[in-house]
DNA sequence: CGAGTCGTTGAACGGAATCAATCGTCGTGG
DNA sequence: CCACGACGATTGATTCCGTTCAACGACTCG
């Protein structure tokens, strides 16, 4: 949906690095030099951060088509660690190749700017999702976002374990109020859709 | 900290539309077409949009010095609804021109990269807040990220309440832990700073 | 066929929201 | 100038919602 992947800033940046990762595969950690940003040809990584306490907190999980570390290009270091959680195939763009390309043709920077306009009004989104406390709330509201705004229809991509997880909230929590909506004739549900019933 | 401003972008686009919007105006709605991006010279904006049930649900809140609806260069209507929350001059950037701009002025465009990147990593970084479940972390997490790395110092830029909304969860909570980290002595507080004791 | 994962539901506990009351500060207007 | 209202900060009490732990069936994949 959201069209986040670099490679049409790239279509003609010819000698790409690409590489394999195995899942538990590191791409970078947090702290290193910056060298390259990248984007997923197949596969999902991970973009994490260690608390304090040592446990791990993801910041973003990019699949395929994404890109990920564009935010790295006006950085010297990493500001988070990158691992695959799938094997996946990583493009490499080497920064200053990217930076050169930007400068010096502005079809590609506008382009370039696209994205990331995308990715921000993708991230606003998902934290106003966050915004709201009660999680029954939050889901209604995540579903009115990603239903089709005539037929209502919801066309779920991933699985709902990780839907509870870009909500911010428990699986078992998500299980409980779609069945609870269900029941209470606000959603329709099927193999791998849910439909919003409007009666308003 | 986070240089947000498009000023830097604009120092030579002389003819600047500014407005004077008092608290509660409306600098655009949901659904209007995209005439212009912002910044605000002084003053506080929220971007929201409302939930199925009419509840308000606060997106974003821009300070002064920030730029807000960027990201709606690249729409023909707007995404939610823009209010000022207090009296708030506002800078008005005509889309075609700042697309035109971009085109041409090729420092300009990788100018707006940065502070795209830049929102992009603050974006995730709040999230990454929100992954945490545990308020008591969340803040510990928080204070973590906020603080200078060698004094483990945070000056309070906002209200702590305002830190509350950030953290998504209610201000009490937010108080009430505070105080508990005071009394086990991992902080220390003052009037407008705490101080992280890194008793590791 | 077993290991791993998702989906689902139950039970119980705890933590966070909510409601509420107080205090201090600041700005504003009568 | 002072009273009043608005708002932030703080703390107490209570309720309830969501996490956590647990168990089970279905399915996939090596």
């Amino acid at each position: 949906m959201t069209d986040n992947t670099l490679e049409a800033v790239f279509t003609d940046y010819k000698p790409l690095k690409k590489k394999l990762f195995k899942t538990g595969g590191v791409i970078f950690f947090q702290g290193e030099t910056v060298k390259n940003i990248f984007s997923i040809l197949d596969g999902q990584v991970k973009l994490e951060r260690t608390t304090i306490e040592g446990r791990s907190v993801v910041m973003y999980t990019a699949n395929t088509g994404d890109s990920f570390a564009e935010a790295a290009l006006f950085s010297d270091t990493y500001h988070c660690n990158a691992i695959a959680c799938k094997d996946s195939q990583v493009y490499f763009y080497p920064k200053q190749a990217v930076l050169d390309m930007l400068q010096t043709q502005p079809h590609k920077s506008i382009e370039f700017i696209r994205i990331l306009a995308s990715q921000v009004r993708s991230l606003r989104t998902k934290l106003e999702i966050r915004n709201i406390l009660s999680a029954r709330e939050r889901i209604l509201h995540y579903l009115y976002l990603m239903a089709d705004p005539t037929s209502g229809e919801i066309f779920l991509k991933s699985s709902l374990k990780s839907v509870a997880e870009e909500l911010g909230m428990a699986h078992e929590t998500l299980y409980r109020e779609l069945a609870r909506f269900a029941k209470e004739g606000i959603i329709l549900r099927t193999e791998n859709k849910i439909t919003l019933c409007s009666n308003n």
